[in-house]
DNA sequence: TCGTGTCAAGATCTT
DNA sequence: AAGATCTTGACACGA
């Protein structure tokens, strides 16, 4: 079985590369006049389409395929301020070189509003401003060229509202309303805090999402559910995608600050988690969450070559020996032990 | 040049 | 009801 590894947004190891240079509201009003403040704009938004193409370069030379765009190419992109300015056209040409680069070499790209997009809040306010940030991805993604659904949007649930249940609900009748340009690119992702990865895979398997499931949010809140009894269901939301599933995983900070992801992977975790996944037998892409960027991507890929069971391909793919018999022996621990309302950090394998 | 506060955006916990 | 905190990279500003 095969894995690949994949890092967020940004690399460490080219001088000059941010891909999310920002324009703030502050700044751009203070701006002379138009033609001063459309030129920054264009200027801003050149040097993140630019750099974005020569982050996927340089992933290609370190056989990196899967990557996930800035939500921040565009500088104020779904502010009133800028509604007149059609970047799609302005920018056509840097958009379809992005694109026809990401199909040429098939790369797994993905995209991740951020978490003020809540399509199951309860104000109508907040679900306008989060289709229109929703439908900027998605043009970014057209304009690319990118219009297969193959390309995703990684959401979260929501907010709780003192009200799981109809919450829940909420998110439900807002999302099947979405219009399928939208629909079709979200997959669901379990939050550290409200949604577990038990709560997404419900909705998941009722609404046909693709289902992420991040194991260091798994870790934060759960109610004893072991990865070896979701990440078969998991796995199974993918049926019918063209790529194969995904997970995120990160390391904790610190103890104290365990919700924060730590600069690096640790290798122990990693190692930890892949038995069990060898256990389920599937392929599966990696996005790792850690704030090194790519050069924990690197970090990490270099140790695990020293790890029994794993064969390294290049810099971001592993082949992974199958652990037969793991998966019944597992179940069995899970039996003898039962599902227990427990955070304990020693049971989130 | 370096450190610090602020930034488009919401939710939730604390006071 | 108002304020702090969450989280994040980038930037503006001042020392």
């Amino acid at each position: 079985m095969k894995i690949r590894l994949g890092y967020v947004a940004m690399t460490l190891n080219l001088e000059k590369c941010s891909p999310s240079g920002t324009v703030t509201v502050a700044n751009f009003k203070k701006l002379p006049d138009e033609e001063a403040r459309m030129y920054r704009l264009r200027k801003i938004t050149r040097e993140n389409l630019s750099n974005t193409l020569r982050i996927l370069r340089y992933n290609k030379a370190l056989n990196i395929s899967v990557y996930r765009f800035t939500s921040k190419l565009i500088p104020l992109a779904t502010h009133p301020l800028i509604e007149h300015w059609d970047y799609r056209e302005d920018f056509k040409e840097e958009f379809s070189e992005i694109g026809k680069f990401v199909k040429e070499n098939d790369f797994r790209v993905s995209a991740h509003p951020d978490h003020y997009t809540l399509i199951n809040s309860h104000s109508d306010k907040v679900l306008e401003e989060s289709i229109k940030d929703l439908d900027y991805h998605v043009k970014i993604y057209e304009a690319m060229g990118l219009e297969d659904y193959r390309y995703k949007l990684v959401l979260h649930v929501g907010g709780l509202y003192k009200d799981k249940k109809t919450s829940i609900e909420r998110f439900k009748e807002n999302f099947v309303k979405l219009p399928d340009r939208i629909r079709k690119r979200i997959i669901l992702e379990n939050d550290d805090k409200s949604y577990t990865a038990a709560d997404v895979l419900e909705i998941c398997k009722e609404l046909k999402i693709p289902m992420v499931i991040d194991i260091h949010h798994h870790r934060c809140v759960n109610h004893g559910e072991s990865l070896l009894s979701l990440l078969p269901e998991v796995f199974d939301t993918w049926k019918g995608e063209y790529f194969k599933p995904k997970i995120h995983f990160s390391s904790p900070k610190s103890e104290k600050d365990f919700r924060s992801h730590a600069d690096f992977i640790d290798i122990g975790e990693f190692a930890g988690f892949l038995e069990i996944a060898g256990a389920i037998g599937r392929d599966f892409d990696v996005m790792l969450e850690a704030k090194s960027k790519d050069s924990a991507l690197l970090q990490l890929s270099n140790e695990l070559k020293n790890v029994k069971g794993i064969r390294s391909i290049n810099e971001s793919e592993f082949e992974l020996e199958r652990k037969e018999g793991r998966k019944e022996a597992y179940a069995a621990r899970e039996r003898e032990e039962g599902t227990q309302e427990s955070t304990d950090s020693s049971t989130w394998l």
